[in-house]
DNA sequence: AGGTCGTTAGA
DNA sequence: CTAACGACC
């Protein structure tokens, strides 16, 4: 092996196994592996709270895995490579790419200035399946319809590649670390929020292998079904892993064909579609956070309601399905997929907010905070993104709590307040007659709020808000 | 990846 | 009278 010294900046790939730049580099040299607090160089974009608490555990899981190496520093990027470069005599830097449209701008600028100076940089896969510049239609514009896009457009390209594994050999060119250092980025919130949040997860490299074997043993079966259930153990919940690297696609993919590809695992490899999908059109849409991306939608009255928008925040909105979704958002950094539509079509069409409010909030409290996710999540659900549920689709959150939470045990648990109201009642305690309520310990605008909306009236009010938009293309 | 309403087949 | 289905929003 040479000498000779390389740079593993750590990004969003926060792992040893399948890491194709960490391989690179531990194969071109002695290694010193970086992580850089970027929050500088994102701006708007800088990590929400939970994001922040994620990637603090997984900072220090990985610099486990590095045996105490991990150099971690904060700041704007080029700066702090250049620096590094200069005070170590590192031949070259090695990274995954990262597909945020500001991280591609900078990373571009950084490989010029790098190169310029005549330092060896390369940049990887690790990250995607397949490429979003790859994936086109024939005639080379991108895909905006789901289903052609992933059958069309993935499967039949070319398989994803198979995991690579970790490095043989890693020589590390740097000193083990101060175990502070990572504690110095004060990623944690000063209040118990931070420790209580996490403590689900296990949140690490091998966590996320357990999860996803986990789920293969316990989930996978019935997935296209059940995942519908926030009770049920039938959602993957790698979301975070995935965001931030502890595990990749790759390894997934793989894993799911080990197993037979039935329904249900077919079903599950298509949300890893879904997952490229988006990161396809925040590719060719660099907007896709800010920009409504059917342009009619630019009109669209949104209103105004500080008081509802805290409302939802906070699951106080008197629905108990949505409050639940929202307090175990708050409560474990994690929300149900089916909670996700249904709480994003409540906030959309029933409170008639803009998709980018609880974008942002999602942003904020969600451990799989994803730009690309987040972004083509909400335009999907607000009914104004590529393939995106038709306006026309609201959610009725009464009956999607009988429907998906028949027996109440989710919503009760995240809504105590309700836990003994009968069945029948539980999704519409408004409708409860006074003596059920009683014999519940419910007094409705004290114990438990009343309805902040008439669901029929506010369907009817988002109805013809969308259809006073012009008919125009796109 | 829905909901609502009207119609119809069937208890 | 209710469940199942299709049209439409």
């Amino acid at each position: 092996m040479s000498t000779s010294t390389r740079i593993m900046w750590f990004r969003q790939d926060l792992r040893v196994g399948d890491n194709p730049a960490l391989r690179a580099a531990a194969m071109a040299g002695k290694v010193i592996p970086l992580f850089i607090q970027e929050d500088e160089d994102a701006g708007d974009l800088a990590l929400g709270g939970a994001s922040k608490v994620w990637l603090h555990h997984a900072l220090c899981s990985l610099n486990q895995s590095l045996d105490g190496h991990l150099l971690v520093r904060a700041g704007p990027a080029l700066p702090i490579l250049e620096e590094l470069i200069e005070a170590t005599n590192a031949e070259g830097v090695y990274w995954n790419r990262c597909y945020e449209p500001w991280r591609m701008a900078r990373d571009t600028e950084i490989k010029a200035v790098l190169k310029a100076r005549g330092t060896h940089c390369e940049s990887h896969n690790g990250n995607l399946l397949w490429e979003p510049w790859e994936v086109n239609k024939k005639d080379g514009t991108p895909y905006h319809v789901y289903t052609k896009f992933y059958r069309r457009g993935c499967l039949e390209a070319h398989a994803p590649r198979s995991p690579l594994p970790k490095p043989e050999e890693l020589t590390f060119a740097c000193e083990k670390q101060e175990a502070s250092a990572i504690d110095e980025l004060k990623l944690l919130p000063r209040r118990d929020w931070g420790e209580t949040i996490g403590k689900s997860w296990e949140i690490s490299e091998d966590g996320a292998h357990k999860r996803l074997s986990d789920f293969l043993e316990e989930g996978l079966h019935g997935y296209k079904d059940d995942r519908n259930y926030p009770r049920k153990p039938n959602v993957s919940r790698l979301s975070p892993y995935l965001h931030f690297g502890q595990i990749s696609p790759h390894q997934v993919w793989a894993a799911v064909h080990h197993h037979d590809i039935d329904r249900d695992a077919d079903h599950f490899l298509s949300e890893l579609g879904w997952r490229e999908f988006s990161y396809n059109l925040l590719y060719n849409n660099p907007d896709l956070p800010s920009t409504n991306l059917q342009k009619k939608f630019d009109a669209f009255p949104w209103r105004e309601d500080q008081t509802a928008l805290k409302a939802w925040k906070k699951g106080l909105t008197g629905f108990p399905v949505v409050d639940a979704g929202m307090r175990e958002l708050w409560q474990t950094g994690y929300m149900h997929n089916r909670l996700r539509m249904v709480v994003g079509s409540f906030l959309v069409k029933n409170l008639m907010l803009d998709w980018r409010l609880g974008e942002r909030h999602f942003w904020n409290c969600l451990f799989d905070a994803d730009l690309a996710n987040n972004s083509a999540g909400w335009q999907w659900i607000a009914g104004c993104g590529a393939d995106a549920a038709p306006y026309f689709r609201i959610f009725n959150p009464i009956l999607q709590g009988e429907k998906f939470d028949p027996d109440g045990t989710y919503t009760r648990h995240y809504v105590p307040e309700l836990a003994h109201m009968p069945d029948k009642f539980l999704f519409r305690p408004w409708e409860a007659p006074e003596l059920v309520l009683k014999e519940a310990g419910v007094t409705l605008g004290e114990t438990y709020p009343k309805p902040i909306v008439d669901v029929k009236a506010s369907r009817e009010r988002a109805l013809e808000a969308f259809k006073s938009l012009s008919e125009g293309t796109s």
